[in-house]
DNA sequence: CAATGGATATCGGGC
DNA sequence: GCCCGATGTCCATTG
């Protein structure tokens, strides 16, 4: 297939943008992103793709994350350089922010309509391990009794807010994989907030439940006084 | 441009997969994912990139993120399924997972060849405001001297040591932007930990300097103790 | 709008 | 390989 001229690459990306459709173009580029922070890219072959939605993703062959982009909410700004460039200028604001993509050669654009009324079902979130523990509250230990899910504190809001066997209050913080110090760092604040709101006597328990913690992270949970229970996601 | 059939898309793909090029298809497909957790996506016009290293990014007309994806390290095995239709599997290990992508219908099957040899250059990060720093010390404060950079500690590395006017330690805490309770439990592991393992009488300061922070993590940097320093990447 | 915390986070550096 | 923290994180949710 015949590359497109910067004018006809211009035409197809501009009446894609137009119509809604998601544009793609494949070709050597420079990328010039001013923002929050602030980069540049010299010339080499890369996959630049404009959503409908304003989204921008530039790829490179390697990596996961676009080697530069632009979130959704973003004007796309197709248009041709004093050199007669193809150029595209992605611009939002609250963040003022630009991405400029300048191509060199275009090798292919495509402009494509998108149908997709499908929503993602996902297993094994958060989410799905909180609702495994209110379906049987013993898994974490017998006479463990949920009272509310996220409940407010000072500090933010608790996963769980529970009552153990014996009456004490105790706040669980759930964690889909295995923590590091973080976890405990955030557990600690909800315990620590709890017990001031409350001004109770008793203290407040902590428990964080994951399938497992660091090293450090258990020094940090008995150091703080903090438990911790294995459990995964279903 | 014609739709290629399953054949002729499935030896675009083997072909591009084999020679190491960038793989793209756009058309009607649904996505399974399985792994640190499962996902179904039912069909729906999509956009599905195969980079030669092993990632995998499957996108939607909308959101910066792909519905789906894998990241590098994955093996690409495209094939035909029983009744004819294209069907990409990328599988790995550690963790062992697996997205499998199946085509009703491909609109569009290409294959790029890929030279980039240019580095990305970023300005604006965390450690652009510590070389800031290391620069010019009086910008925390008069007399301000830095003794070390990702110094170790029990609880991790701090990303400045350093001792102030009245030769006190001090440990600096850097964010490249506003930042919320969870830098401050960050900074408190650290002087936690310094103050612990140094066995010092005089306690250790803990400086947060990053362009502004949150109401509640104001609170909780009063609560602990630790001080603030509003100072933003050059 | 900002704020808060989850995520199949990804990514890079250190050990 | 695990651990740890940064990220132009993105993102949904809530106020």
């Amino acid at each position: 297939m015949r590359a497109p001229t910067a004018e006809e690459a211009l035409a197809t990306v501009e009446d894609g943008v137009e119509r809604g459709s998601l544009v793609t173009l494949f070709g050597r580029c420079t990328v010039d992103y001013d923002g929050r922070a602030s980069s540049e890219l010299g010339p080499g072959d890369r996959h630049v793709m404009l959503k409908p939605d304003g989204t921008i993703l530039v790829h490179t062959d390697e990596g996961q994350k676009p080697v530069n982009w632009q979130p959704p909410g973003c004007t796309h700004a197709p248009g041709l350089t004093d050199d007669g460039r193809l150029r595209v200028r992605s611009r939002r604001s609250t963040p003022d922010e630009e991405l400029v993509v300048e191509f060199e050669r275009v090798d292919q654009v495509s402009a494509f309509d998108v149908t997709d009324a499908n929503d993602l079902s996902l297993e094994g979130t958060e989410e799905d391990l909180r609702q495994r523990i209110l379906d049987d509250p013993s898994l974490v230990e017998p006479g463990f009794t949920p009272l509310a899910t996220e409940r407010e504190t000072p500090a933010g809001a608790v996963d769980i807010y529970a009552e153990d066997a014996d009456g004490r209050t105790a706040v669980v913080e759930l964690k889909r994989r295995r923590v590091g110090p973080d976890a405990v760092g955030q557990l600690d604040r909800y315990v620590d907030a709890l017990e001031r709101s409350l001004h109770t006597e008793a203290s407040v328990r902590g428990v964080l439940v994951a399938p497992s913690v660091t090293d450090r992270a258990r020094r940090l949970l008995n150091e703080k006084g903090l438990e911790f229970v294995s459990l995964s996601p279903p």
